[in-house]
DNA sequence: TATTTGTTTTACCAATTGGTAAAAACCCTA
DNA sequence: TAGGGTTTTTACCAATTGGTAAAACAAATA
């Protein structure tokens, strides 16, 4: 009705806290996390904190229900080109590396969530995610059939996707000891890419497309 | 000195602690458990736990060790079979698929761990499974060289097999969901080998080896 | 300016946290 | 069975946990 400027200043705290509260529960996970870290992360008191999320558990769902719209929003990349398997996969295998890099926070809280057995979101997962993932099956078999690349089992092809993308998030930091760096750059990312893409397309694609080496 | 029927007593319920230990940080992490959680699920006082283990993190320490111990043994499939890229990779990822199967508390403290940034682990990586690594590296680096495989960035093809096999076990919650049951069988862990296998051998190999399909 | 609404702070709370100290119970051997 | 070492229990502890209630403050409106 009449909110306003006071719901600007209410939604950018509302913001920090979230932010702050994602960047500490991918960090520690739900139990390593205290109400006191995060408002303490933020400037703000506990009970101030307390005012806008009733509870720990809620101020958790609300952190997870973004994380998943984020995860949702880089997975649209197959559905866009209907009819090149090729360049369909690239930019799907793109994206989700840019995510893990854009947004390795939001990746690692999904993990963590997922690896407890995904307690609390389950539920959502089964609303949001595998529709998704089901819509992407759906399209490799139709790939399949018009003869546009082989037959592959869709559902263990997007595990993999998922895995070989988001690890460069969530192991960054062994991934970081096993190259030799402090922390994952442009071109670990690229190489990356590369390599995730060249597998699947070697693998997804009919032979005889196979034979040229993807653009590097 | 004489340490006999007692230390064997004490060596079950240490044990049985850092077996119980193991499955409650695989699951909620560290930060989520707390001793007496552990305590009570191997039906001791947490004072009497702390007897066994002077802290918590030290307690996490051992079952850390012990993760990567099973960890470990599980990476030893390539430097077996020096002469055959195809053997060696197929055993490698079947047995790091039977880690996943046999071992998913240990695949999920380690999870945890490295994506909490490894603030405990760190240097046990670097001194444990760095070299096992870059002994894999240099396997991979003699085949291309002697012609028996194509010429590939070992440590991000590792990085790939870590992360195709591992999410088997760290994320079998959404993996059940993504299938449609209860939780993964056999079955559902062979149709990942062969999918994995493939995607690997098509991408390692020489062309000229890769004509045959993998016998499923 | 008075009042209402929205926000923050102060003051608590019982339960749980990791950990210590010492007493008690247990068990083997002399 | 007495003694000595090992293990477990009892009794605490200060700090932190998530959460509540109400008072104080701030801001917009009437």
């Amino acid at each position: 009705m009449k909110p306003l400027k006071v719901s600007v200043a209410r939604e950018k705290l509302e913001q920090d806290i979230l932010a702050a509260a994602k960047r500490l529960f991918a960090q520690r996970g739900y139990g390593g996390v205290s109400l006191d870290h995060i408002a303490k992360a933020v400037g703000a008191s506990k009970q101030n904190l307390l005012y806008y999320f009733p509870s720990k558990e809620d101020l958790y769902r609300r952190v997870l229900h973004g994380v998943l719209d984020v995860w949702l929003s880089y997975m649209d990349a197959l559905s866009q080109r209907p009819d090149d398997p090729e360049q369909a996969l690239r930019e799907y295998i793109a994206g989700k590396l840019r995510f893990s890099r854009e947004h390795p926070d939001d990746s690692r809280v999904y993990a963590n969530e997922v690896i407890s057995g995904a307690p609390i979101f389950a539920a959502e997962i089964a609303e949001r995610v595998i529709p998704a993932l089901q819509a992407d099956v759906a399209i490799f078999n139709r790939w399949a059939v018009r003869g546009l690349c082989r037959q592959v089992d869709g559902r263990h092809l997007m595990v993999l996707l998922w895995a070989s993308t988001q690890v460069y998030a969530d192991w960054s930091s062994q991934i970081s000891l096993v190259l030799g760096k402090k922390e994952l750059d442009e071109g670990d990312f690229a190489a990356a890419e590369g390599l995730i893409v060249e597998m699947v397309l070697r693998t997804v694609l009919l032979p005889a497309a196979v034979k040229r080496k993807p653009d590097k």
